[in-house]
DNA sequence: TTAAGATGTGTATGCTATAAACATAAAGCA
DNA sequence: TGCTTTATGTTTATAGCATACACATCTTAA
């Protein structure tokens, strides 16, 4: 009794299916999140899922959360080898991209069906750690305040859009290799530092 | 027997098909294009499609298909109105973006699982409408032959990713009137005109 | 006209999601 | 301690979907 762990029914089923939906989103994607697969999956009934999921889209949401705080954490990472602001904007943009490329089922069930979830804040979102290397070229005197917001939408259009056709299967996908990224991060990086000066 | 259009059973189910299909897709996006949906509301049994498509995920290809030759279609027409062959590069992207925002449906439908169907290549592609107003450039002198794969893909890149996000349903998504949107075209001209002389 | 092929219907199977009723383990309270 | 309540899980049933199979019918062509 001094362990407040003892076991219940599963111990922790909502985690065992959290962690087989992970798992099986890594290894294939999206197209064996099903209910009744994943219950299978940790030896438990259908409907036990519902004890803990309101449904099989809810479900696939949480997953789907975990799969982005992933990458937020792996961004988190990168950026904290780095000192200067370009290249902590660098870093997040260049891991954004090689998450999609090396895990590409993780990273297409972070993006389908965005409009679910009740999307904790608190949790690191690879959006807000973008944004904040955006505030830090702010911070630096690099951009001006007025035009952070467009930056940060540009800029992660531009890198979000590269992960999913980099990392999609279309035989016309670019290149994805080290110098090609960081060519599209100098383009990216351009269209920060002097895109308002253009527009005449 | 003059005509060779006498009535077959339906017609044109195939065609009729499509048609449901882009109706549905338009109104609804992605998520009632299951075969027996369609083929109640073209009025035949759920069988009568397989006549005409192998599988339910053939005809959501096929309409997939047909969405992203309306988005050709809507580029080019914009394409042609213009001379100049910056402002027809802008008037694709911009295209493109407003596409997304006024038939988020079609869009929706157009870029989901792009892995499959038959991808015709002599139907209006948006990716070749894009290409050309980039290999333009490089006509032009704007931009180096040996960069024009890699300009493609930033430009294309920022395009469909902003696309994707002021289509989305995010509440931190862009803002999308028309000077937001010629902004972010700002700075996606800046990357492509002086993206490689940044890289030091 | 008749045979063949194209197109559509009805029915059956197996999959999925999920509601309803029931069962049991755990926690709390007498 | 034993009883009650709540959390968790199982079994069973229903409904929707994709689609294989067998049959019907329309069109064309020899």
């Amino acid at each position: 009794m001094g362990t407040m762990k003892t076991k219940y029914h599963h111990g922790d089923l909502e985690g065992a299916l959290l962690a087989a939906g992970m798992r099986e989103a890594r290894s294939t994607g999206a197209r064996n999140l099903g209910v009744n697969s994943l219950a299978k999956e940790v030896n438990v009934s259908a409907m036990a899922v519902y004890r803990h999921f309101s449904s099989g889209e809810g479900l696939r949401a949480s997953i789907s959360q975990q799969a982005r705080e992933e990458l937020a954490r792996r961004m988190l990472k990168a950026i904290a080898a780095e000192k200067d602001v370009k290249n902590r904007f660098r870093a997040s943009g260049r891991t954004y991209i090689q998450f999609a490329l090396k895990e590409p089922g993780l990273f297409a069930v972070a993006f389908v069906a965005c409009n679910e979830g009740p999307k904790r804040e608190d949790n690191p979102s690879a959006w807000m750690v973008f944004q904040d290397s955006i505030l830090d070229l702010c911070n630096a005197g690099l951009i001006e305040p007025a035009e952070v917001e467009d930056v940060a939408a540009f800029a992660w259009a531009a890198v979000h859009g590269y992960a999913i056709l980099a990392g999609g299967s279309d035989p016309k996908r670019p290149k994805s290799n080290e110098k090609t990224i960081s060519q599209l991060l100098d383009r990216v990086w351009a269209g920060i530092i002097n895109g308002r000066e253009l527009n005449k």
